[in-house]
DNA sequence: ACTTTTCTTTTTGTATACAAAATTATTGGG
DNA sequence: CCCAATAATTTTGTATACAAAAAGAAAAGT
């Protein structure tokens, strides 16, 4: 459960540490760091052009969040799951993903409603286009925009981090054009439940989309 | 969302900065530091012997964990919630909570069974003595038999987090003997739900049993 | 008396050095 | 050739110094 407050990028100049997690953050998300590989300091401290000091913090912050784990003498290393892991993991976010939908269709306001058909737009644009790239982006802000219409950032945090975590598993099952319009296309059924504004069509709808996307996740990994 | 690998204290001896951060986490969790405190660095470095560096290490973990918050310009805080904030907390543990019990209810092992009942036992001897602070302990322990019932540690880890950034103010509703009795009491209806096995019946049970918990620690927050 | 400016102190973030622990490489013996 | 011992190297954790930023206190101005 990490710290859902505002960070002081707005205000400041981020930190170097900050900076470091924030960018590793980034390439295991894109699955350019992947699970299972060796962080290491001294030349994480040579590639950012800092010392190990805000390196170490960086790394000791992201040990702390379970995005990369310790071995078991040394080193800290990208979390990798097994499958019976993932499943576990899959199987909690399915809990959490269902209780957002039903909390996002309790309280939905209109202004939910249109960020979520807007991000909805972008899903199908990127599918179309069969750009995958941009499809895992628009994806991923679909996502949240549900979780943001729960109006709890408790539990939109949670949520938003079995989905940073997962994601590089996940993005495996998006490789044609077909399985991104199929995924864009699901994304309708969903809304549909959640707009119908009834808590337990919601649950249900987005436990039928995870257990959709989980079964195609263990496939492909 | 923390790390729920096995941290390094059964195999070595454990670092300066992971003393630091246990032992405050102790204190929050007991009350003794309280929310809103400022934490500094130089005391604390003072107070456990050792350099700032460490010290700032455990800061900043606690920090990346949501148990502490960052001042706006400066400082790190024990994070401090409004009713507001206390009730999207409660919102969110309510959710990952029926969860639990849900799970639990499926999945019960004779052990699981078991231990959870061990522990409801420890919870009735330390109410009927009227022992407010082996209460405490001992209601702790017996929701996270709970948990591990789940045999899903990562949901177990959410729950387990979730309890412990609100042990603070869900402690100040167990004043009176008859306060422990109570919720004491209150376990059995719990764990019969749990062990009926059904799931409907365990997550509905566990909802009622949060709901009381949580109104009567926003009655004393 | 109040406000602004200046000075001082405190806090923060980082670089660097050092020691201890862990790992790897090398050497010598069977 | 294999294994054990030793040496060298790497990694980890920490202490300390330094500079910059922020906050507080004191002095000066209106």
């Amino acid at each position: 459960m990490a710290n859902i407050q505002a960070t002081d990028a707005g205000k400041h100049k981020m930190s170097a540490a900050h900076r470091v997690e924030h960018a590793l953050i980034e390439e295991i998300s894109a699955g350019e760091l992947l699970p299972g590989v060796r962080l290491d300091e001294v030349g994480l401290a040579h590639r950012f052009g800092v010392s190990r000091t805000p390196v170490r913090e960086a790394l000791s912050r992201l040990t702390a969040q379970g995005v990369l784990v310790p071995g078991e003498k040394r080193g800290a290393f990208v979390a990798e799951y097994s499958r019976e892991q993932l499943s576990q993991i899959f199987e909690a976010m399915h809990e959490i993903e269902a209780a957002c939908a039903r909390i996002a269709a309790q309280r939905l306001s209109l202004l939910a409603r249109s960020e979520i058909e807007t991000a909805q737009g972008d899903c199908m644009k990127a599918a179309e286009a069969g750009d995958r790239v941009a499809y895992l982006r628009a994806n991923e802000a679909f996502h949240l925009t549900i979780y943001k219409a729960t109006g709890n950032p408790y539990i939109a945090e949670i949520a938003s981090e079995f989905r940073r975590r997962t994601g590089p598993f996940r993005a495996k099952k998006f490789q044609t054009r077909e399985d991104l319009i199929g995924s864009a296309q699901s994304h309708q059924t969903l809304i549909d439940d959640i707009f119908s504004e009834d808590s337990n069509t919601a649950s249900k709808g987005m436990r039928d989309h995870m257990t959709n996307s989980f079964m195609q996740t263990l496939r492909v990994n």
